[in-house]
DNA sequence: CACTACATACCGACCGTCGGTTTGTAAGTG
DNA sequence: CACTTACAAACCGACGGTCGGTATGTAGTG
């Protein structure tokens, strides 16, 4: 009952018909939008539904659940940050090292590429009860880029340059450091706002030595032939997070 | 308005006046109950009321919000978890090596003992949904044993017998190591249920060996010092979990 | 009497559902 | 080819029910 038809949108309004894939995608965009700048458990179905300018009828019939929108989301962040990676790891042929440094590589340039949007989702993670989206979001990541990281350990071990105790095991622990560079991020970040900049970049890249260091260690490798560090880069990076 | 006295409890009830610790520590035992059976998000208020016996008005007397339900439990928990493995290693003298595999034999001899416990606390943790739960409990775990680590960790390089690249990198990673070690468990579990203790205890060393191995190299020693295998021991606490 | 432990009624927010209304589009029909 | 018909897919918005949290009252205790 209650009459109700809803032609009477008196004003504004005036609600376009798209193609699923298109407001899908539209949909995703803001909310992703709000999830990074309010997080996940303080967005409403309803907040996502006015910026998008879209009935909730609408909204589940292109999503099952709120949950179904953090999917989308994570897997398009992820997709997109994985991919120039594993692309640097396709083009250069040779020795599994080689590989293995051509990703570490591409992967801190593509960083220092996108410094603003790197800051505003570094600034996203750290803020405390967005845990749920930063572990969907790093699980996702690990689960998109461990099969490359395990190709390329076996590769090096088929090859004799890499000695490692555990295949999964040092899968799992370089995947783990990443993790942690989140704190770092955060020590380097404030400085940087702080105007500080050499600062900056050294903190990143003490921590950047470090984890090549040990890399290294885990791999078998002698010491130097994992490389992380690239302050130039970093202070690009910096300088651009710091310049907003 | 609405009159509505109380005191017309016709049926049951009859409910107890309590010491506030008391009534505290009770509701954390129902919460962590139903958390562990049931996980975070699946767990209402109204759950945890009735099976504890107490009443809306009641509970919010003694918590300020269902959150604060879920930071009790995982004090408690950690707090627990932590404490022989910690004494352990105050009551070793001698040199960071010893202390450390004193440590480490501790925490692996603690779990052995609370076989059953540690099945249940493993199911919970593998149980899909409780992202939640796990996040915190393992964050917790290691704010509380980050420091009695470190502390180990820089004895040993003051004593000249561990070599790191970086202590706070270092630390982070043995930690991360143990988070991994769910997977492990679970196939172990499996292995044990099925009746093959062999392979369960098997699986499980052969994790902790690498692991060991992994150790080894992270802290700059010759392979072989740190020891976390004990093959027996799991065979022990495989059984005693399989045979519940 | 004051204070604490507890009870009941109630509130507002929110997620997801449901019956319905457009809008696009492909297949008949003259 | 114009024009209707038929069907599906996009979209709407009110509503149900749940749940976390609050307001307000009362019994026991020092």
């Amino acid at each position: 009952m209650v009459v109700g038809t809803q032609k009477k949108s008196v004003e504004g309004a005036k609600r376009q018909r798209m193609a699923p894939d298109e407001r899908r995608a539209r949909i995703l965009d803001v909310a992703q939008n709000l999830f990074f700048s309010r997080g996940w458990e303080e967005v409403t179905i309803a907040d996502v539904l006015s910026e998008a300018g879209i009935s909730k009828g609408g909204f589940y019939h292109h999503f099952a659940a709120k949950e179904d929108l953090l999917d989308g989301v994570v897997e398009r962040f992820t997709k997109e940050a994985l991919a120039s990676a594993q692309a640097a790891r396709d083009a250069k042929s040779g020795d599994a090292l080689k590989r293995f440094n051509a990703f570490l590589a591409e992967s801190s340039r593509w960083k220092a590429e996108h410094g603003p949007q790197m800051k505003f989702f570094i600034d996203v993670m750290l803020r405390p009860g967005n845990d749920v989206l930063f572990g969907r979001i790093t699980a996702a990541a690990n689960a998109a880029a461990m099969p490359v990281l395990l190709e390329m350990i076996t590769q090096g071990i088929d090859e004799g340059v890499f000695d490692v105790p555990d295949l999964g095991l040092v899968g799992e622990t370089i995947m783990a450091l990443s993790q942690g560079r989140r704190v770092v991020l955060e020590e380097a970040l404030k400085a940087a706002e702080a105007g500080d900049l050499d600062q900056a970049a050294a903190r990143l890249d003490r921590r950047m030595v470090a984890e090549g260091e040990l890399i290294d260690r885990i791999l078998g490798l002698p010491h130097g032939n994992v490389v992380l560090s690239n302050p130039t880069e970093y202070r690009l990076m910096m300088s651009a997070i710091a310049g907003t």
